[in-house]
RNA sequence: GCGGCUGUAGUCUAAUGGCAGGACUUGAGCUUCCCAAGCUCACAACGCGGGUUCGAUUCCCGCCAGCCGCACCA
């Protein structure tokens, strides 16, 4: 399928069914922003408490944490934003071409002027006589863009602040804190799952370049002196990881490696770990099919000069055109905290078994968005039918957002009356759903189309012996337990305990 | 941000300088003993603003949004 038509009949999934449609798109929609209805806010709260329950117990002392989405200016000063997340862009006073001011320099000149003043800009353009490369036009005065979305706070709005571009400098201003209230223990985990803001040039391509998109980031604190060592090694050394090297990638495929062959590469022992636990996220958890999943090794010149290691996660998008990145594993030495350290002037170092140090960070970052659209895109599926064809969304079944319906099969008969306690009970314990109108086909493709893996039919057989259907999505087969056996059952099939086919 | 194309019910689409039509969906009813069956009825649309015109969904301009290409994406 081409990519546009995916990607429209998704979008026209996501509309019709409550999952995600263009903010304020009463009012003609609002580029790069996007809200979720009912569905898509259902099915991200799971997919965020499944990210939660799995990451936090990847350590003993790892938690999650709440922090502001405002922050003073001085933070980010010290985290680089102010400086690096801001582009001086000139405009062609001829053809009206914008240009980032930075780059024409390093052209001009092959010398490196990251971070260069704003004020600076003009004078060496002019110094180095920079015209238009487009049509030779004179450019007129610089104008930085940040990405950051400026604020200010308090009534006299004196106090410059920033909506945060990401999660993570929540966490390391608050390490010194946990550091002190979790009782000095490495390895140390804080996770935050929250909002971040991004005023992109150009959002594109649905929920994958938002200017408001959630993060669900952990910062792994530790000692790189004896973190190895801490691993579980063994669980991992023989599982296979689905790579694409830095000089690869363009390839498109990803070849598989063992973390022992990785390590033997000469990537660290707890990267390698760290990464095997991330594919099991997507492929054990999220059920993400092997063939759409890979890491995709970041190079010298494509990383942040303070990522030491970089990996990012890829999730094949057929309605993106391929394999698009969903987060990344980032090993950030202690960048992070000296920069905190000499700008706030408070020691960032930890002392422990009598040695001295600033930890080290690993950061494992995803993009709930993103993970989100990938998901549509893996699991929503049309499948052919007798009369016809219908589309089944494979959800995991610890995402879908309704986890069950109940459904008597006729609205007569006392059928509705024998069901409805049976919805009652359902639901104390399930987001549960009741349907009695249309015929009982209908009613399974409604579901099966927003991802309800189990149905509960109640019948003329239920009347009389209390008995009755359970269906599974996706393979319409049915079992039939009694109705007083329904809740215990149907928890085990969500939670993964029990499977379908073995039930009775 | 630049250039090109586009914008009609929830979705997909038709036609038109003079009452905007259909299909699917949705809702109500009938029917129906397990996978979008059938019948009846109903709800529901010209992205926003301005201009030309007796009259604009249609032509023109601006804006917004989407797509493609470029640029951008520490």
């Amino acid at each position: 399928m081409k990519r546009m038509d995916r990607y429209d009949e998704l979008m026209s999934l996501s509309v019709r069914k409550g999952f995600i449609w263009p903010t304020a798109d009463l009012y003609g929609g609002f580029a790069g922003f996007y809200d979720y209805g009912h569905n898509g806010a259902l099915m991200k709260r799971r997919l965020e408490d499944l990210w939660i329950d799995y990451f936090l117990h990847l350590g003993e002392d790892y938690y999650l944490i709440d922090t502001t989405s405002i922050l003073p200016e001085a933070s980010l000063k010290a985290s680089g934003h102010v400086e690096h997340f801001t582009d001086i862009l000139v405009t062609c006073t001829k053809c009206g071409e914008n240009c980032r001011a930075d780059h024409l320099l390093e052209e001009a000149t092959k010398k490196s002027y990251e971070g260069i003043p704003p004020q600076e800009i003009d004078k060496l353009l002019a110094e180095h006589k920079i015209r238009c490369p487009k049509c030779k036009g004179a450019f007129a005065p610089s104008k930085p863009f940040h990405m950051m979305f400026p604020l200010m706070v308090g009534p006299m709005g004196k106090d410059p602040a920033y909506l945060r571009p990401e999660t993570a400098q929540g966490v390391y201003i608050n390490f010194k804190r946990e550091f002190e209230a979790l009782r000095r223990h490495l390895p140390l985990g804080l996770a935050i799952v929250g909002r971040a803001f991004r005023n992109e040039i150009s959002p594109r391509q649905g929920t994958y370049r938002m200017r408001e998109f959630i993060q669900a980031e952990l910062q792994i604190f530790f000692n790189p002196k004896t973190f190895d060592s801490s691993i579980a090694f063994d669980d991992v050394q023989s599982s296979e990881l689905l790579v694409a090297r830095a000089d690869k990638k363009d390839q498109g495929g990803a070849d598989r490696a063992t973390c022992s062959e990785l390590v033997k590469s000469g990537l660290p022992l707890f990267y390698v770990y760290h990464l095997a636990k991330v594919q099991d996220f997507f492929l054990k958890e999220l059920a993400v099919p092997a063939d759409r999943f890979r890491f995709a090794e970041l190079g010298e010149g494509e990383r942040a000069f303070y990522n030491r290691i970089h990996f990012d996660m890829e999730v094949k998008q057929d309605s993106l055109g391929g394999f698009k990145e969903i987060g990344g594993v980032h090993y950030r030495g202690d960048h992070d905290l000296t920069g905190h350290q000499n700008t706030s002037k408070v020691s960032q170092t930890v002392t422990i078994d009598g040695e001295t140090f600033i930890p080290h960070v690993l950061e494992l970052s995803f993009g709930i968005d993103r993970m989100f659209w990938a998901l549509l895109d893996a699991k929503y599926e049309k499948v052919k039918t007798e009369k016809g064809e219908r589309y089944v969304l494979h959800l995991p079944p610890k995402i879908a957002p309704t986890q069950v319906a109940v459904l008597p099969l006729l609205g007569k008969d006392g059928l509705p009356e024998k069901a409805m306690p049976i919805y009652e009970q359902l639901a104390k314990e399930f987001k549960c759903f009741y349907d009695e109108g249309g015929s009982i086909g209908r009613r399974y493709a409604r579901m099966d189309e927003i991802g309800t893996p189990y149905c509960v039919t109640i019948d003329h057989q239920t009347l009389q012996d209390g008995t009755v259907t359970i269906r599974e999505r996706d393979t319409a087969a049915q079992k039939r337990p009694a109705s007083s056996e329904l809740g215990p059952i149907i928890g085990k099939l969500l939670s993964g305990q029990a499977k379908f086919e073995s039930l009775p």
